[in-house]
DNA sequence: CCCGGAACCTGAAGGC
DNA sequence: TGCCTTCAGGTTCCGG
């Protein structure tokens, strides 16, 4: 699942292939792929514009134009950005090709359809639903504390709201959760500073290596080049049906919260 | 505003 | 072997 890691290797590694180059055509093989404009509308204003640059908000990757567009992209839960010479065969559930002018196609493979396209105009529309970027200097344990303070939700269910931090997923949710030792179901404004420190640390340490194993391919997530990220053979407790606690040896347990799988170690989170 | 649950969607996995 | 059910989860919407 992309989440904060996978986005940003995607964004790093698309940008080099495809700055500087037009979009020569656009074919869309599923059309609520297009969420705004229509389909028809996406295609004749993406069409001819030139790829100036490409940025990462919480999970969205914003493309940058030659126009006064920004091109959108959000990938949910499985979808991938696979770049590939012109004729190459399109991976399997593709859902848009965007075809540049150098031989290359950017496809856009999302086996459940979640993951949508959008033109803006103004990033504040993404942006302002947002919460602090988790891997800036703007973030800070005293900013956390304040942001979790009066909140009553499960800390699991906080860390997955994109409105108070974003870019955090069910995965590096339950890593974070586990490196600060804190368990998932503790109320937000249950944490006392200490925790908020662990946890706040927590959070950038699981980010940064993951960003440094170019993401996690759990399920359906690979790198534009085709290949995968590395991130989860590091997992502790994230996706571990019959792992043990590195820590402890305890069985890792799986709950439900917020509709979501919650992977902790029973014994080393309270 | 805050909280929790359902809906969106389809492939994989498990039960019988 | 095959049908059926359940599960996976990022975001958005809705009711309380």
């Amino acid at each position: 699942m992309p989440e904060l890691p996978e986005v940003e290797t995607i964004k790093n590694e698309l940008l080099p292939r495809v700055r500087g180059h037009r979009v020569s055509d656009v074919t869309l093989s599923w059309e609520g792929i297009a969420r705004q404009p229509g389909a028809d509308e996406f295609r004749s204003r993406l069409v001819g514009r030139k790829i100036t640059g490409i940025t990462r908000r919480g999970k969205y990757l914003i493309i940058s134009l030659d126009s006064d567009d920004l091109w959108v992209v959000h990938l949910k839960m499985t979808g991938s950005l696979i770049i590939k010479p012109d004729g190459a065969e399109p991976p399997q559930h593709t859902r848009a090709v965007i075809r540049l002018d150098n031989g290359t196609s950017i496809f856009f493979r999302d086996p459940r359809k979640f993951g949508v396209m959008q033109l803006v105009k103004d990033k504040s529309t993404i942006a302002n639903k947002l919460g602090p970027e988790p891997l800036t200097r703007e973030f800070t344990p005293r900013l956390l504390a304040q942001r979790l303070a009066q909140r009553t939700a499960p800390i699991k269910a906080l860390l997955l709201d994109q409105s108070l931090i974003a870019g955090i997923g069910n995965m590096y949710a339950d890593e974070a959760l586990f490196a600060a030792s804190i368990h998932p179901l503790r109320s937000g404004s249950s944490l006392s500073p200490e925790e908020i420190e662990r946890l706040h640390h927590a959070i950038q340490k699981v980010l940064k290596a993951a960003v440094n194993s170019k993401g996690a391919s759990v399920d359906t997530y690979f790198r534009p080049d085709g290949t995968i990220g590395t991130a989860h053979f590091s997992f502790k407790v994230a996706h571990g049906k019959g792992k043990t606690c590195p820590r402890c040896g305890a069985p890792i347990e799986r709950m439900v919260v917020r509709n979501r799988g919650t992977y902790l170690c029973p014994r080393c989170q309270k």
